[in-house]
DNA sequence: GGCGGAGCACCTCAAATCTG
DNA sequence: CAGATTTGAGGTGCTCCGCC
């Protein structure tokens, strides 16, 4: 029978002697009282080492006493020492037992003390510690089965951080932030478009996946040195949506606002198609039906605004010749250039010191005119209605400006316009 | 089992292209 | 050049399927 050790090693000037006999494995020699010199030839370390009859274990002449308080202490044993003694024994006492085997048996044990020592092991965070060293040793992300074995485990923690916000929300811890990544077609409004923020969903990726966050912050983070002017935050947060949607349809709040954006600048429907495809915008389906939600919201606005007695209201009509680029917005011509005769419900800001009812009641109006209104010279009578040079600055906006055009329509010298909902 | 998103077929309409 | 035909895009309704 072959009974060749299952692992061989040795220390400088060292080696087993392949002659040596293992002695009977319930016979553990006991711990040498000083530290066998790391260049001891083979055969006298063993012997220090794991013989029971070594002269020193043997030394039980009387001169013990005066032994133990003459001599000098033995230096600490370096752990390389320790360890060289360790293997030596375990070759010793089981030459068949390799440290792969001892390792699964003290980490896989059912036996309660194995259990502990194992676990004391853990508790100080050890492991840690080994696996980096094995992850060095082994060249790092250059060794291929390492690295397989690592991104599998971090795989599988990305994984776990998107089922919490997908299909195993519900028992999840982030059920309620889960719920906020969902936006039902029918559940588009005003106030949900008007609250979405791409930083904002940012911080909420931060929180609910941390682990995949840092996946692609090492992968977006140029090299130093590179191109670094964009912000690579807001890329990170639309591959995260990508991701979760790709995983589940019902993660798509950030899709839904992606798939007006496109409405509103007239992307081809088959266009749109093949980006929900890639998880960057919802269906073409949905758009629509988002979009004659959120028509609906405007809507309910609007007449809620109308109806309110605080609101100053003024709802010109006419034929309104916008400016160029001066975008009108409506759920049936989307974003559009154009003269067209249109009903706007405009609400004024009510000035201080004064309420809607004052301002818009016709008694003023009435007590002005007969005041002596009409009675005011005409010089000054054209100085009040003519522009001041506070109006100028504002009609000098950009032409792409959306309130330069309100203010053609709304004159400066009344109010600032402060609140504009299309009726469609 | 209900809800909601996506897929699909089908419709309408307008622009582009063909044909006599 | 005018009418016919084709093409392509937007929109709608039904069905399937995943999630809760």
């Amino acid at each position: 029978m072959d009974n060749k050790p299952l692992f061989h090693f040795s220390l400088p000037g060292m080696d087993f002697n392949e002659d040596y006999e293992e002695p009977d494995a319930i016979s553990s020699p006991p711990r040498p009282s000083s530290p066998p010199p790391i260049d001891t030839p083979p055969n006298e370390f063993l012997q220090t080492i794991c013989d029971p009859n070594s002269a020193i274990l043997e030394d039980t002449s009387d001169d013990d006493a005066e032994f133990v308080i003459h001599e000098k202490r033995a230096p600490p044993m370096k752990i390389d020492e320790k360890v060289w003694g360790t293997l030596v024994h375990m070759r010793a006492a089981y030459s068949r037992l390799s440290i792969a085997e001892f390792l699964n048996g003290l980490f896989t044990s059912e036996d309660s003390e194995l259990k502990k020592a194992s676990g004391q092991f853990y508790a100080g965070s050890a492991h840690l510690n080994e696996m980096e060293l094995w992850w060095n040793a082994c060249g790092g992300e250059t060794d291929q089965a390492m690295a397989d074995w690592v991104m599998e485990k971090a795989a599988a923690i990305c994984a776990r951080e998107a089922s919490h916000l997908t299909d195993r929300a519900f028992d999840g811890p982030h059920f309620e932030d889960a719920k906020a990544l969902r936006l039902p077609a029918t559940k588009i409004s005003v106030k949900a478009v008007d609250e979405f923020q791409v930083k904002a969903l940012g911080s909420v990726y931060d929180r609910v996946t941390p682990n995949l966050q840092r996946i692609l912050r090492a992968v977006t983070t140029p090299p130093p040195g590179s191109e670094a002017k964009r912000n690579r935050e807001f890329g990170r947060t639309m591959i995260t949506s990508m991701a979760l949607n790709l995983r589940s349809q019902k993660t798509n709040y950030h899709q839904a606002i992606m798939s007006l954006i496109f409405w509103d600048n007239r992307l081809p429907k088959r266009i749109v198609q093949m980006l929900n495809e890639f998880g960057i915008s919802s269906s073409h389906a949905y758009q629509i039906k988002g979009i004659k939600a959120l028509s609906k919201s405007v809507q309910d606005l609007a007449r809620a605004a109308a109806n309110d007695i605080a609101k100053i209201k003024m709802l010109p009509y006419d034929n309104f010749n916008w400016m160029s680029r001066a975008w009108e917005t409506s759920a049936t011509h989307k974003s559009q250039s154009h003269d067209q005769v249109a009903a706007l419900l405009v609400i004024l800001p009510t000035p201080d010191g004064t309420d809607a009812k004052t301002v818009t009641s016709i008694a003023q109006f009435k007590e002005k005119r007969s005041s002596g209104r009409h009675s005011i010279p005409p010089r000054q009578a054209l100085a009040e209605i003519i522009p001041s040079r506070t109006d100028e600055a504002i009609l000098r906006l950009p032409p792409n400006d959306p309130i330069c055009a309100l203010h053609l329509i709304v004159p400066q010298s009344m109010w600032l316009v402060y609140e504009l909902l299309v009726v469609c």
